[in-house]
DNA sequence: AATCGCTATTTATCAGACAATACCGATTTT
DNA sequence: AAAATCGGTATTGTCTGATAAATAGCGATT
């Protein structure tokens, strides 16, 4: 219970003791120094510890209170750069960017907002996203899908049906969405559907519930198969809209979390 | 001894890559060395320079070849690395990672890839993507519009009318579609427009020839306003469909370039 | 032939220095 | 007194050099 993922910054969390200095011998906390800092980092400024224009502290300071030395600072903070989270220049120090200059489509800043306070609006709005992308998907996979993309599909779907347990049935669910994407024949669609897709995947540990939900879901994702196969955008569309009408419903009722 | 060390500047040019297009103009030299080295190496790696799974050159060879110190190649790679666009571990090196874990909706990688071979597949799926996403935000723009936000709207379409210079019309045209986009109240469908609009404004040299096209599209945007006025969101939908339907001829007819 | 350990190579991290720059307050000028 | 100028200072940018850690490849051993 409360497994807050955070087994990589561990060492990260006591921010300023001038006093204690405790061996920093452990290792392997799931990845390099630098990327345990700009995650650390990241994770605070998207969660708003530091508003965008505002100022961070500045190098020496995190270096101090993370034990590590300026450099890994340093390329820490030209990663949090390269996301447009942080500008910084020569004694003003980095400021947190406005926040419509981040780059959201991000894999760690969907994370990182995705832990973030209001979890609501967000898995709102990518969900709203899904409701634009998926069923063009879907119509633009029913016209230029190959032979082989649609094998993927119906595969997917027919996984989805015979799977017994909810991880080997998610799992499936999402090989299913993909492989549409994936039909799409979009070189972005795709990319754009899998972040949206793994993003969604964090805020979603409720999606199937019933049994009864299950069984319908299940109806409407054959009704999609079967539209893709027999090439019918417009049906294919009108289908997949039904199914995030479906969980739309279940947004809509069901507590965040 | 000129130590100067502000020799960096044309010095990028001269690295020698397998079977890489060498010359070119000198290259934008605004920002930091880290920077403009990210840039240099991004673009060669998207350029397809480097393909996805082979090595770059060490640490060390860059440093050598750019005449700059180790540090600023690894801050370099550091901001590569946060795209991911490379994953390095001791004793390998820096790989490039394979196109379909790219972060490919940053403004950077956007950039390379417009300057990269097979523009014109680019510029489709790019005008596809946009197809998919500016007819919906329409149709929420005119469910969901502020009053604020729809005088937004109304001037730039207004300031579109009475342009008298093309990039005085340009601009408002942006400031119109961009003022949809926000008005559609989700707050990841703005950020993934202002992406797309402005990676299509780099290969959008020819969007607007003709006065005779020019006054049709005037029409169209008129049509849009007043839909997004009147609530009429399915009306909405398509008139912006409608619009990009007649780009999207250009877009067949036109040559690339 | 299969396994194990060694070594070489590369990134990861550290430490310390100097340069460049922009803000801020002190000083000078009008 | 107000304004303009000027130097001090804090912070990032860059360089240098060194050490640690990780692991692929290879040779030695069984």
């Amino acid at each position: 219970m409360e497994k807050t993922k955070t087994q990589a910054a561990e060492l990260f969390r006591k921010d300023a003791p001038p006093g204690a200095a405790p061996a920093r011998g452990s290792r392997r906390m799931g990845g390099s120094v630098h990327e345990s800092i700009a995650q650390e980092i990241g994770l605070r400024i998207v969660r708003g510890d530091y508003p965008p224009g505002s100022v961070l502290p500045n190098e020496a300071a995190w270096a101090a209170s993370f034990k590590v030395s300026r450099s890994a600072v340093r390329e820490a903070v030209k990663m949090l750069m390269a996301k447009n989270l942080l500008s910084s220049r020569p004694k003003i120090g980095s400021r947190v960017e406005p926040r419509e200059r981040w780059n959201l489509f991000d894999r760690d800043i969907l994370n990182w907002y995705s832990q973030g306070p209001d979890q609501r609006g967000f898995l709102k709005a990518l969900h709203q996203l899904r409701y634009i992308i998926e069923p063009e998907a879907a119509a633009l996979a029913a016209e230029h899908r190959s032979a082989e993309q649609m094998a993927v599909i119906s595969a997917a779907c027919a996984d989805m049906a015979k799977a017994q347990s909810l991880p080997e049935r998610t799992e499936a669910d999402v090989r299913f969405h993909l492989a549409i994407l994936k039909g799409s024949g979009n070189e972005l669609l795709f990319p754009l559907g899998v972040l949206i897709e793994s993003a969604l995947d964090k805020l979603f540990l409720y999606v199937t519930r019933e049994a009864n939900d299950l069984h319908h879901a299940q109806n409407l994702h054959n009704v999609i198969e079967r539209c893709i196969r027999k090439q019918k955008p417009q049906a294919a569309r009108l289908a997949v809209r039904k199914l995030m009408d479906n969980t739309s419903a279940i947004i809509d009722r069901g507590g965040s979390r």
